[in-house]
DNA sequence: ATTATCTATAGATCTATAGATAATGC
DNA sequence: ATTATCTATAGATCTATAGATAATGC
């Protein structure tokens, strides 16, 4: 509704600092953006909310003018987690030859292994959401549909039903093994899981 | 080698407290194993020293005579936590009728999902692993080879080569469906999740 | 005048340590 | 005498708040 204005920012404290409502609205989205990335990359507890100001840019007395605590950008963060996630996914998906490969082989990459800051929050923030409050698990269970879905319609087999469980259970071994690829210190071991999902899954959707 | 004399507790501060050498091993076996079922219900990050010491009926000060920091009572806790997983796994895999049927409907149970403290740590403890020291990660990793080889020994297949891939794949997914079970906040799609991976893992491995 | 951010700090919690207490074990 | 545990506390860290500062916007 309003416009979004970028003002020039101005010096404060040797640092440039802007004043204005679209500068807020700036800052606000620059800390649920740094806490998507760091909370895949250390835990949603793994990272205080001074730290994630100083990420962002910030001092960390400024936190509680955008939220009334630390709960509520955890909430707002786990849900751009997983919407940063589900984006990936369905630019892959679009793939034109061949999506499902693309899309499986993408998700087994030792790249998505290693990249846990822009990873997908559904494997990666999986055992933080289930001790989330339920706004966050209410995004998590509405990402799990979206996979489904696109899973759904890239199977290749007759009956609706059918192609609900291969995609139930194709989403399930791309969390898994993506959960240990990241657990086990043995990298061969990492990457002969990664590999022998990707395979199995072709055979078994293809 | 030296035995164990299960000693009287006498009183102290109102409290029974044991002061022998067989006391302070039973004292430490309590910790790690009230720390490997905490760990596994609040995330390892999610209970501190001093809580951990009162559920095992001690007080906190007393805890660095049994490890030398916390990070050490973490390793000790999460190799316990997995041996854990592995013998109640390894038990239902001995059932005479049907073991791989067992084991994939044990696993994907709702009692299983909903049994935090006493659950499967390959699953529940993962993410904390992959950002733990290496000897976490190693008792981590030498549990998912168990894991494999047990259910590599289970399906029924020719090569042996499909076997350990199929294992792979198995594996992968039930630790993603047991994750996503636990994270949805939609009882109907968790238990579908669970339920569906079972019955196309039964079909792809019987 | 309002407000977005900053500086400073209160209060809670957590890891780790020091010294006291009461038992064991030679 | 040694030691397993307890009481008490130091020091670090974390969430949240209060008041100051410097900008915006009427």
């Amino acid at each position: 509704m309003t416009d979004i204005i970028l003002s020039v920012k101005r010096e404060h404290g040797g640092v440039r600092v802007g004043h204005s409502q679209a500068d807020k609205a700036e800052s606000h989205d620059r800390i649920v953006q740094v806490a998507a990335a760091r909370f895949r990359e250390n835990g949603v507890g793994g990272i205080g909310v001074a730290d994630l100001m100083k990420d962002a840019g910030l001092t960390h007395g400024g936190f509680y003018r955008h939220f009334a605590s630390r709960d509520e950008l955890v909430a707002e963060a786990i849900e751009r987690a997983l919407g940063d996630g589900a984006r990936a996914v369905a630019a892959v998906a679009k793939v034109p030859d061949r999506p499902l490969a693309a899309l499986l082989d993408a998700y087994l990459s030792t790249a998505h292994r290693d990249a846990l800051a822009t990873s997908c929050a559904v494997t990666t923030l999986a055992a933080d959401v289930a001790r989330c409050n339920q706004s966050a698990r209410s995004a998590y269970t509405r990402q799990v549909e979206a996979y489904l879905e696109l899973l759904t319609g890239l199977i290749s087999s007759n009956a609706q039903r059918a192609r609900r469980r291969k995609a139930l259970a194709a989403l399930s071994a791309l969390v898994g093994a993506v959960s240990m690829a990241r657990a086990v210190n043995d990298d061969e071991l990492s990457r002969e899981i990664l590999k022998s999902v990707a395979d199995e899954l072709k055979a078994a959707l293809g």
